[in-house]
DNA sequence: CTACTATTTGGTTATTTGGCCAAATACTCA
DNA sequence: TGAGTATTTGGCCAAATAACCAAATAGTAG
């Protein structure tokens, strides 16, 4: 079985780590280049300590990596496959209808 | 603005329809070729109606395409750039601890 | 050591989600 | 038409999520 719901679990709670705006959000941010957690906070404009929790989630989840210094923590993406499926991502036109073909 | 947050959000509502183990298989399963909602009712595992709503909310994000033909209706996955992208997760390492490199 | 700064954690609350069951559709075929 | 099959919808409940505030922690600098 290639595909056993236990990989699937896997997978699936990596996704979620970026099926959330916020958190999405603080992804596409980070394609650009690190950033610490107040100048996240400032993106997301949250509280800091939900923007941490969100952090954290997405470091758990092997999303993002951290990294301290000087007084700040750095987050940056640990991997760099989200452009490709963003870019991907964007062609998909949602629908409410039943029967319609697309790409 | 390149990455809005209005653009976040409709993202990472496409990217939440496959956050879900159950989800996540069907769409494993679809890139294999289309199924009825039989099928993937057993693959699943759940009742009917449960995966009748995982297939409604795939469908609404623009991930399935289905399509009636009998009296089954075939889903079949919208885009093809789900392998990819799960192959670069499949690297990625979940971890707690702050400050470590990976990748 | 003390004050200060950046970040995380804990508690609480409102909302969303996911599951099952039962009932409703939609459609095919005899 | 009417039985039968496949799928969807609505209702309900338990559990998970996400937000805020307040308090704790970790670390730096004076």
């Amino acid at each position: 079985m290639p595909t056993s719901k236990t990989v699937s679990s896997k997978r699936a709670a990596v996704i979620k780590a970026l099926a959330h705006p916020s958190r999405l959000l603080i992804a596409e941010a980070l394609m650009e280049g690190e950033m610490c957690v107040c100048d996240l906070k400032d993106l997301v404009g949250a509280d800091m300590s939900t923007v941490s929790k969100h952090l954290r989630m997405m470091r758990q989840a092997g999303v993002l990596v951290s990294d301290k210094r000087g007084l700040n923590i750095y987050y940056r993406l640990a991997c760099d496959c989200l452009g490709d499926f963003l870019r991907c991502l964007d062609q998909l036109a949602p629908k409410k209808a039943v029967t319609k073909s697309c790409c």
